[in-house]
DNA sequence: TTGTAGGCGTTATCAG
DNA sequence: CTGATAACGCCTACAA
């Protein structure tokens, strides 16, 4: 740290400045917002006696009570905001927001929100002119508390709500569609694996009743367009094993895997509803010499680089469009006002991790 | 959008309610922020009118004011704050700093700051407690209004100032050692391909001067631990070519290491000053029919996942915990006015892609 | 347990 | 081009 220790006391202020100076606040002010309302000279004296009594400039906090402009945006994140920087995906969807935070030059703040404290402070104490949530859970305090802020809000991913406006993808169509396309390839005895369904941090076999109340609208929707898929195709949904796994992680997605194969021996396919837990039952089952695609096919979600690099058979998610989108609808005055509800189209993407059974 | 509209007219305050309340404006804030120094059924009536009024609780940037804190650091990165999200490296020095902002539940503001303009508004306006400045050249405006701010700051790889504490790691010692590891290979004739040396977009070969006046910090120092142990061991540095690109990308990697084989078609080692840039020039190098390492040997520097992953001789540096340290600096008052600078230890590396050549 | 009152540092407005 | 006045909305001694 360094000078830090002085502020406040001692500390010049436009007030100070201007009597020092003998002019009014007004022309101090001016001096720093507006130089051309300002003789040059006069301005050239502001500056030099602000350098000698050591003011850096307006206070930002007290311009912005007065211009009621927080010049920033929030960021409300699942978990802890650290996460966020090892889920590829939620990367992803900060590159597309701060392309548009960078564009309208408005800074964004990620708010600190643990999932283990109900302390929604950080959310009722951010200075924003605005909030995004990213994948939340319906129940979750910390969006119940920034819908009760009296900004704007966009939420990606989750159901309508007339109290803030929306992007995400059709999810169960595009579940349905991998369904389909697993059916298509005579797959007809699965497993599934998921991310975690609620804030409870349950890990394990997901019953139907867990499924349907999932507060995670993404994971219940993914679901769903699987049962979609496969019901249609006259498999039963209630033999099909789900495991959930509260932690989205490479070992997560492997354990997962591993409680499927104990569940059901037999299964020939194995979707899971993201990429990385498909990248990691990948690594499971082949420790355990089952070759993927030859004795189980293996699907995974959002199209994350790593995955496709791997040729994992996915559906790829605009994820950085989604963030690019969810800074438009709060930023760009032109778009304000004309849509409530983005979505964006999502791409199926045959890999190498997919193949016929022949049973 | 949704509520937004009515922002400041018609919202309700502090004041507002308690009048409407008939009590006093401590009251009200205290049924806020110490529910302690009030009775329970006073406190709940409190609740039940801001409800019917829609008041939302205290404004967050009066609060910021009267308190004198803002509850969250803001950070200045080299670029706009996008492209962050694509290097592996800044995103593991944002994991890291975020983990420190968790654990204290402070907000962090990402800053923008566009390379294009010179409009440092965006950082004198930011309303936040300290800074943290994420390589940053030496005269860049943004970094300048940063250090003028009366707040803490923490910089991260760049050479020490008494305005702000600093963590970094040895870059130079760390090349050094590099170098010394090509030459007990065998190699004497080697090419350089290197990050942007200053914020003139300048793409091509780099003479001694420019080496030396470098704005980053980093780079130069890698380049000078270079230069150290080729002279030690009897090869003129200025015989070799270094290429530079402004652009951080394999793309640009691959076509600096082009423009080195084209300068010097000869080389049998070729260092990159960074793992991005030796993956895109170990992917080129394959297109012109060359073997790594057989026909040329190539190192980079970071030690980020992907580049350990390919094999890669690499420097590998503690990037999130750089990320941490610049975070306990600011905020861990137990750490404060300990320590002014602190350098974190570097790992070599020895991958794949180098091997002794036999002149 | 509740109320009084003074500021935090700035900018908008409007008059000169 | 410059200045006076009035908020912006809140916190916190201090007093009752």
């Amino acid at each position: 740290m360094h000078s830090g220790r002085l502020v406040g006391r001692g500390g010049a202020t436009l007030a100070s400045l201007a009597r020092e100076l003998g002019v009014s606040r007004t022309t101090v002010s001016n001096a720093y917002n507006r130089p051309d309302q300002l003789s040059p000279a006069l301005r050239e004296r502001v500056m030099k006696a602000a350098e000698r009594l050591g003011y850096a400039g307006p206070d930002p906090v007290a311009r912005s009570l007065r211009t009621r402009k927080a010049g920033a945006i929030g960021l409300l994140l699942t978990e802890q905001v650290s996460y966020a920087f090892r889920d590829p995906a939620a990367v992803a969807f900060l590159e597309g927001l701060t392309l548009e935070c960078d564009r309208a030059g408005i800074g964004l703040l990620l708010v600190p929100a643990s999932p283990d404290s109900d302390d929604v402070r950080s959310v009722t104490r951010a200075a924003v002119d605005g909030f995004v949530a990213y994948s939340m859970p319906e129940d979750d305090p910390f969006l119940a508390a920034m819908l009760a802020r009296p900004v704007p809000t966009v939420i990606s991913d989750q159901p309508a709500t007339d109290a803030a406006d929306l992007v995400g993808i059709d999810d169960r169509a595009a579940m349905r569609n991998m369904a389909d396309h697993l059916i298509s390839l005579g797959h007809k005895r699965i497993g599934v694996i998921c991310m975690r369904l609620g804030r409870d941090q349950h890990n394990g076999v997901v019953d139907e009743r867990r499924q349907e109340g999932a507060g995670y609208h993404v994971q219940r929707n993914r679901l769903a367009g699987l049962r979609d898929g496969f019901e249609a195709a006259g498999v039963a949904w209630d033999r099909i094993p789900v495991v959930e796994r509260f932690d989205h992680s490479i070992a997560a997605g492997a354990s997962a895997a591993g409680q499927v194969l104990e569940l059901d021996p037999g299964i020939t396919a194995l979707v899971a509803t993201s990429d990385v837990l498909a990248m990691g039952a990948i690594g499971e089952l082949r420790r355990r010499h089952k070759r993927v695609p030859q004795d189980i096919s293996v699907t995974g979600f959002d199209g994350v680089k790593a995955a496709l690099d791997a040729g994992v058979t996915t559906v790829s998610q605009p994820v950085t469009a989604k963030g690019r989108e969810a800074g438009r609808l709060l930023l760009d005055p032109a778009v304000r006002h004309r849509a409530r509800q983005v979505m964006l189209p999502t791409t199926f993407v045959a890999g190498t991790s997919t193949a016929p059974h022949h049973g």
